[in-house]
DNA sequence: GGTGTAACAGAATGATTATTCTGCTACAAG
DNA sequence: CTTGTAGCAGAATAATCATTCTGTTACACC
């Protein structure tokens, strides 16, 4: 591992991102984030000031590394329902790079392991959530806008659970294709219900 | 706290268990399960050996307490739809009992935060799951004989995985009503392709 | 080349925690 | 009452781990 002469805070984050992702909060040891980031413990605590600093940033980096890139389709005005479809893909193609099972949401994992007696954990789960909803009211909204806002509402709060249990899911299971079969199951259902 | 003159393994793992549940594995120390299960640390490792088996131990526990008495409606060879509903309605009220938002799933919950590196918890959880499954699978073959069994199964999955979800979601909600909107939402999906 | 600084490796510190151990106390059986 | 035993409280042990500290090394700038 060379010398990191110079790393930026968003360097040293993605690195230990990867990590927690992978081992979750409680067993990632400082030592193994020494050893994972390739950056010495005094550049941490002088970058950060201490491990749970260093687990914040990591949800702007899962943020702007993982969640923007795979869900801004979505997001976009003129989203549909393929669009969430497209947005599982990626997903699950991502998962099954990385090797099924894989870590998962970072969020998610986040939620369960640390959110209960952590309001800053906590506030950053709402806040995916939150997002994940919006994205979700738009592409349907786009595809019947004939559906009333409410039911819309309604939909897409089914549609955020669906996806936490998704990625649940994704952490016991060895092939994509189980996935992919419940995303087209589950998005078929959405699409019988809107004609 | 009386002295413990005669305890049942069964007690003393009903007890771990609510401590286990509402904090998690990592965060419940041996001198906070002490203090939880009014047994000393010699009954506790005389008992189970350690903190692991301890743990282990409560899932038994949960399946008695909690799943079996809110899930066998489900199970009876004439199960509906309706007696799904039934179910979540019945978990949510024990929710809504114990205080929103509440402990969730201890299942799913040791699913992100132990099972990743454990094999025996992933044991368990996948047993859980495949009990979920079982009965959502005879529960939709009872209200559509007609649909076939392929979609009966992918169907069944769908609703494991929204299962995850909203007990994941009862983590982070005050109002069990939101709750119900989403089961509502869901069961209406599903009903709707079912016809 | 010399010098200062930024980052390094790894040891020391202090806190926490699972597990084990030591004596003590209540109670039951005779 | 005596005695044996089951369970108790809490101290000792040993491991782990976040954080701080100490001395060292590479590199940029003069």
């Amino acid at each position: 591992m060379p010398r990191m002469t110079s790393f930026t805070s968003a360097q040293l984050s993605d690195r230990a991102l990867e990590h927690f992702w992978a081992n979750g909060f409680h067993a990632s040891s400082m030592d193994d984030l020494v050893k994972a980031t390739g950056v010495s413990r005094h550049g941490i605590y002088s970058s950060f000031g201490g491990k749970k600093a260093l687990f914040l940033s990591c949800f702007d980096r899962y943020r702007q590394s993982v969640v923007t890139p795979a869900f801004e389709v979505v997001e976009s005005p003129d989203a549909t329902l393929q669009d969430v479809s497209d947005y599982f893909e990626r997903q699950i193609s991502l998962g099954e790079s990385v090797g099924l099972p894989g870590p998962g949401c970072f969020v998610a994992n986040s939620a369960t392991e640390v959110a209960p007696g952590d309001p800053d954990v906590m506030a950053e789960v709402a806040r995916h959530n939150d997002r994940l909803h919006k994205g979700f009211v738009s592409a349907l909204q786009n595809s019947a806008p004939h559906i009333k806002p409410q039911r819309t509402r309604e939909l897409a709060d089914v549609m955020v659970i669906f996806t936490n249990g998704l990625w649940t899911k994704s952490r016991t299971v060895s092939d994509g294709d189980v996935l992919r079969e419940a995303v087209q199951s589950f998005l078929t259902l959405l699409k019988d219900t809107l004609k």
